[in-house]
DNA sequence: TTTGATGCAAATGTTTTGCATGCAA
DNA sequence: TTGCATGCAAAACATTTGCATCAAA
């Protein structure tokens, strides 16, 4: 396997997705890193996201509108989506890691996890 | 509104979802309803899997390895995603409705509702 | 007869890729 | 010096859309 070796620009994308709580599309992480490095292509931004993203060290959220987002925070965690606003929130809530058990219940393969998605109105939205 | 006409090709697609488990993505779709309809376009498969998930007749999955994906059962069920083959399953299982009410405890928005993609290995795939 | 649905092809939006050059090690 | 990463542009995909024609009501 190939060596992986330092850049700034992999590292200025990595800054940005860990600093911020948008939970940005790769388009907007482009719009962003840009600013900074005016000359960055998307296809770098692509490469890069995908790398880090294998790497575990930032998430890559398949979201339900059909939208790709990214988050800075590698470590599992559930995510709420805002169907009038489009925003998605992190959401700290305790385990629900036992609905493996319950889907495994009357099924004959291995669950090894699950991915949920949260939605309904943000607070902002709610009123 | 407009007014919906029937069309042979939309209720063969119907039949089509109806009838099969294989939760098949629109070109599937596509290549299945060719055979009886050879002159039928892939934008009308488009449009009329589109309609019909408007319609709640039939259901969008937007899987997590990234493919739109439909089944033609428009009831809410959990699915579950091998991450070997690729297939996704139907998964019969209790309900796990409270843990909007779990995610819910935390937050100041409105929970709805929830999306949750099981995966690991099939039964196929398991051993 | 009216109007929605179709087939076709072009357009769109997103993501990936090939290649010459730049830069890390 | 070696070879991975970059910028650029073209290519690859998936999905949507405009339009003339077809068909349901």
């Amino acid at each position: 396997m190939p060596v992986i070796k330092y850049s700034r620009q992999r590292e200025a994308i990595k800054e940005y997705l860990a600093q911020t709580k948008e939970h940005p599309t790769a388009d907007t992480v482009y719009m962003h890193i840009r600013k900074s490095y005016p000359n960055i292509s998307l296809g770098t931004v692509y490469r890069n996201l995908n790398m880090l993203a294998e790497q575990g060290e930032v998430l890559k959220l398949n979201c339900q509108d059909g939208s790709d987002r990214y988050d800075g925070n590698p470590k599992p965690h559930y995510h709420f989506l805002c169907n009038k606003c489009g925003r998605v929130v992190d959401l700290e809530m305790e385990s629900i890691e036992h609905i493996n058990v319950i889907a495994g219940a009357g099924f004959d393969g291995r669950i090894e996890g699950h991915i949920t998605f949260f939605y309904g109105l943000c607070p902002d939205c709610k009123e």
